[in-house]
DNA sequence: AGCCAGGCTAAGA
DNA sequence: TCTTAGCATGGC
């Protein structure tokens, strides 16, 4: 089953690598395959169309809705991006240099998941823990462009051994996500409740969980819960701040630079961290000479 | 061949 | 309250 979703504003290659979600595979003719809920997908973009081909052949209109949900499509970027602050050229140059990104809604679970995996690791590492989760205990999936596998719900990792889970090269990551799967699956979260919850109660749910910290649930809120304003802080957002706002200011702490974003950015904080991130890895990516300019942040 | 990654926890100052 | 080691593994 195929379709098209007009899609003027949107960045598809941006918004599916831009370490929200680690199951995208592109392929050779600039598209995508991967899987949203149980069904194999692939995506292209063609000016201001996305293309999506469906493994199954199901509702057209629901399996439209939900890949516009998904990609979040059913959100209108131009009122988002009207709400950053507007004297902000650096934050601005971001936006233009990303034009079209997006924030996913993404499988709250499998999006907990994969950033429990995600500590310390860099994302070619996570996407190799999310792959071997997916295919050594989730169920195939055949479809026109091979066999792909669901993350496995939480009631199934619950059931696993640590060991089990060390094999995924979860390394000491395999007792959180172990936790996280029992405390899921036994109701003690209560993961379907989060994305009607306050933001603070949200978060506090998520970091009942052994590993989970304020990043990774900040992660989990913002990429597949609907929480806009949730701004995850890792090395590159960091570095990103630092570079923007606190220029060569010695001492700002790491709660300085959060009770900073929270007022600062407001209510789509977390779009426009995603555009900070996005812009922070680029600039890595396109520095000259890495011999003598590769330093660490301070 | 080390070094260091998209952190959290717990210990110690 | 803030800083720091340790954790496990693979890419560069």
């Amino acid at each position: 089953m195929t379709g098209r979703i007009n899609a003027p504003d949107f960045a598809l290659a941006d918004t599916l690598q831009s370490g929200q979600a680690f199951r995208w595979n592109s392929d050779p003719d600039g598209g995508f395959v991967g899987v949203i809920g149980r069904q194999v997908w692939r995506l292209r973009q063609q000016r201001n169309l996305v293309l999506w081909e469906a493994a199954d052949e199901l509702d057209h209109a629901h399996q439209e809705n939900m890949i516009r949900r998904y990609l979040g499509l059913d959100m209108d970027l131009a009122t988002i991006l009207a709400t950053f602050p507007s004297d902000d050229g650096g934050l601005a140059d971001a936006v233009r240099l990303h034009c079209g990104l997006r924030i996913l809604r993404q499988d709250p679970w499998e999006c907990l998941a994969s950033f429990i995996a995600s500590s310390t690791k860099q994302i070619v590492q996570i996407r190799q823990i999310v792959a071997l989760l997916a295919q050594r205990h989730g169920d195939p999936l055949d479809s026109p462009w091979g066999v792909f596998h669901t993350f496995p719900h939480a009631d199934k990792l619950a059931g696993l051994t640590e060991a089990a889970l060390r094999d995924c090269k979860l390394g000491f990551r395999a007792k959180y996500l172990l936790a996280a799967a029992r405390m899921v699956s036994d109701g003690s979260v209560r993961l379907d409740l989060v994305p009607s919850m306050e933001p603070a109660v949200a978060q506090a749910e998520l970091m009942k969980i052994p590993g989970v910290g304020e990043k990774i649930a900040s992660c989990a809120l913002l990429f597949s819960c609907g929480f806009d304003a949730a701004f995850p802080i890792d090395i590159w957002i960091e570095r990103a701040l630092r570079r923007m706002y606190f220029p060569r200011k010695k001492k700002v702490n790491a709660r300085q630079l959060r009770a900073f974003t929270r007022s600062y950015f407001g209510p789509y904080a977390g779009w426009a961290q995603q555009y900070l991130f996005c812009d922070e890895r680029r600039r890595g990516r396109t520095k000259t000479t890495p011999s003598v300019t590769r330093r660490s942040a301070r």
